[in-house]
DNA sequence: AATGACGGCAACCGCGTCTCC
DNA sequence: CGGAGACGCGGTTGCCGTCAT
């Protein structure tokens, strides 16, 4: 069967029938389509699912008039047209949700994506390939290793978790509600999951806090901050903020937890940077840091969108040093 | 302004599993 | 039980927009 490669931009997406390129196989049924959908597809699918339902892809491809595989409507549903589906923005309560399962399970996108209400499979496994393997490609380790394991682990899941924190506290300083303050600087929205377990979360306690109490299975879209809503809500799933890289510049002075960062000065939190395996030694971790690497990572790339920058590095080897 | 490199993401592909007959 | 089709998952591809030169 002939398979005809049909294009067309982002921004012919609502002019699809201007581009002849699109209307490739309107000789014979055989003919199927690929590549982007155009927004005529998009309504039959919606369409003829709205009226009959999902499932059976293969047989509602042909009925629905598209000249499509069965394969291609389900994923164009699932992934895009579905009403409750949400892309792009993806919280900083969802990134620590997707670092931390994904230490869990792996590879398993569609498993992780169950407990992010509202994302799919495909999305999560995107952002893990952009943005968390473009980290590890920094560090020049292997996604999969212990060294970037451990580096998340120790390093930018706090991180993400003091973010969340600083993201609430400015919520709630701005809202400026008589909610009782948290002399703690307790992380809101990293604690929200005491709303299930009835414990309180500090930063301190980081992951192994999630591991030994909330367990595997039982981690889910509760991180979310003021969850009292159906978290497949936009607006009530996660802060405002949209990427934790907002937050990424913040500068140290300005930072409520910055004793957290300052390496040593804070015993709970060196004991908690340092692996328990010990595989955070001075030297070997990063012994290919140099400072030529240090200006990549703060210039090469948008340091707005860099996970490791000089300040992060500079914790790092801190840490390093301290322990030789 | 032109162009090449790169990142983000939608979509496709192959394969394993499930379900039905 | 076995075969065929449907379904689901993870890996990969390739287009397009953006940015750097």
């Amino acid at each position: 069967m002939e398979v005809k490669r049909t294009r067309s931009s982002s921004a012919n997406y609502s002019n699809t029938s201007s581009s002849s390129t699109l209307q490739t196989c309107t000789d014979e049924d055989m003919d199927l389509r690929r590549g982007p959908w155009t927004v005529e597809e998009d309504f039959k699918l919606i369409n003829y699912i709205a009226n009959h339902g999902e499932g059976r892809w293969n047989s509602l491809a042909r009925c629905a008039g598209l000249k499509r595989t069965g394969k291609s409507c389900r994923l164009r549903w699932l992934n895009y047209l579905r009403p409750d589906v949400r892309r792009g923005n993806i919280t900083l309560e969802e990134q620590l949700l997707i670092l931390e399962l994904h230490s869990r399970w792996g590879n398993r996108w569609s498993k992780i994506a169950q407990h992010l209400p509202g994302r799919t499979d495909n999305e999560i496994k995107n952002y893990w390939r952009t943005r968390v393997q473009k980290h590890a490609k920094l560090l020049k380790c292997d996604v999969n290793s212990k060294q970037f394991k451990d580096t998340m682990r120790y390093l930018w899941m706090p991180r993400l978790m003091e973010r969340i924190q600083a993201a609430n506290n400015a919520t709630t300083t701005t809202s400026a509600t008589t909610t009782t303050s948290n002399s703690t600087g307790l992380a809101t929205a990293t604690v929200a999951a005491t709303a299930t377990t009835g414990h309180m979360m500090m930063p301190h306690m980081g992951l192994n806090y999630i591991n030994n109490e909330l367990g595997g299975a039982h981690v889910t879209a509760s991180y979310t901050p003021d969850n009292s809503s159906t978290a497949a809500s936009s607006e009530s799933f996660g802060t405002p903020v949209s990427d934790f890289t907002d937050y990424y510049n913040i500068p140290v002075s300005n930072n409520p937890n910055q004793e957290y960062f300052q390496g040593g000065n804070n015993q709970v939190y060196s004991e908690c940077l340092i692996s328990p395996s010990g595989y955070f030694n001075p030297g070997i971790e990063f012994q290919e840091m140099e400072p030529d690497n240090i200006q990549l990572l703060d210039g090469g790339v948008d340091a707005s969108d860099n996970l490791w920058n000089v300040e992060d590095i500079l914790f790092l080897q801190q840490q390093f040093n301290s322990n030789m």
